[in-house]
DNA sequence: GTACAGGCAGTAT
DNA sequence: ATACTGCCTGTA
């Protein structure tokens, strides 16, 4: 599944930080409980312990599937090297950061934010997690998630703490609308189920979506009812391997508009576009996308995504907002 | 009360 | 093709 280490820093955990990445907004099912961070990855529970700001490590009957030096890695059930698959070591970061070198406002963000990557979700739960994330926000997201898992996933004890898994697809097919919209999905709900059938019936098929190129994929999925541009642009990246992928939300829109008004410079039509935009907080429609999107990713290039995250997390920061 | 939050689909131009 | 509008729900 996922390639041996073989940049500088394969071996050296200190270069990714745990902390900011699972805190950068791309997660929702991650909780701290001591110095230990526990993630719901589908039908897991992760567990990543920093054992740098601790002195003792407590054992547990959990099994250990990897240990490497400063930050222990745990799951239930095993899940021997998860943090590779989940934390994108297999990725070239020297590369991808080099790919940024002539960006100052990207260059700056990684600087400014060492130890922030992207993660790679499980496909299922991420298609559940964003069909979930229209007009709303981060906190509304968490607690429609959590109320999914506690209501339709298995229950996991680890560390004397109750965790609950992500529900299956065909758990959640065999749902009802009424029972789905107990979680607070309002009018999601539809979404969510219709992610959950396309999952059961095979017309939307991880394996083969992993294979194909972004935009066939990004079609595939544009097909589902309540997924649209933004939606399928966090899907692709964020666990179907679509690094070229630059999801704009709102936040995004600031960023290019504020930050990268330069690139839109060249032609008039997008001159009209940026004009006609009274402030940034109008939301973003299909033609806007459309142009928004063609630009950043010609500009950033095939990790556009990588990009996209630094970008957003400085926004964030920058505003003052802490999720 | 009412504005707002990591958009989207349906409908009208 | 592009623009306009309503929408679940909880919080400020």
């Amino acid at each position: 599944m996922s390639k041996p280490l073989s940049h500088p820093y394969a071996n050296d955990y200190s270069y990714f930080n745990p902390e900011i990445s699972i805190n950068s907004g791309q997660m929702f099912l991650w909780e701290k409980h001591g110095s230990s961070w526990y993630g719901i990855y589908g039908e897991y529970v992760l567990k990543l312990t920093d054992s740098r700001s601790t002195t003792l490590v407590k054992k547990n009957e959990h099994k250990i599937a990897h240990d490497n030096g400063e930050i222990k890695f745990f799951s239930f059930p095993p899940y021997p090297y998860w943090e590779r698959q989940v934390f994108r070591l297999d990725d070239d970061i020297d590369e991808i950061f080099s790919s940024f070198s002539n960006d100052v406002l990207v260059s700056e963000s990684i600087s400014k934010y060492p130890g922030l990557r992207l993660m790679r979700q499980e496909p299922h739960q991420c298609m559940v997690s964003f069909a979930c994330a229209s007009n709303t926000n981060i906190l509304m997201i968490r607690r429609m998630l959590k109320n999914l898992c506690t209501r339709f996933g298995n229950k996991i004890t680890i560390d004397n703490m109750k965790f609950f898994t992500f529900p299956s697809a065909e758990r959640l097919n065999r749902v009802s609308n009424e029972e789905l919209r107990l979680c607070g999905l309002g009018y999601r709900t539809k979404a969510v189920k219709a992610v959950a059938e396309a999952i059961v019936n095979d017309s939307l098929n991880i394996h083969s979506l992993l294979r194909l190129p972004y935009d066939d994929a990004k079609n595939e999925l544009l097909k589902i009812h309540g997924i649209g541009n933004k939606v399928a642009d966090c899907i692709l990246l964020f666990s179907l391997d679509k690094l070229e992928a630059f999801p704009i939300d709102i936040w995004m829109a600031r960023v290019l508009y504020l930050d990268y008004r330069w690139l839109f410079n060249n032609s008039n039509s997008n001159e009209n576009l940026i004009r006609n935009r009274k402030l940034s907080y109008e939301k973003i429609t299909a033609h806007e996308y459309r142009i928004l999107s063609k630009k950043a990713r010609d500009y950033f290039g095939k990790y556009s995504g990588y990009a996209q995250q630094y970008l957003f997390y400085n926004a964030r920061q920058r505003a003052g907002k802490k999720w």
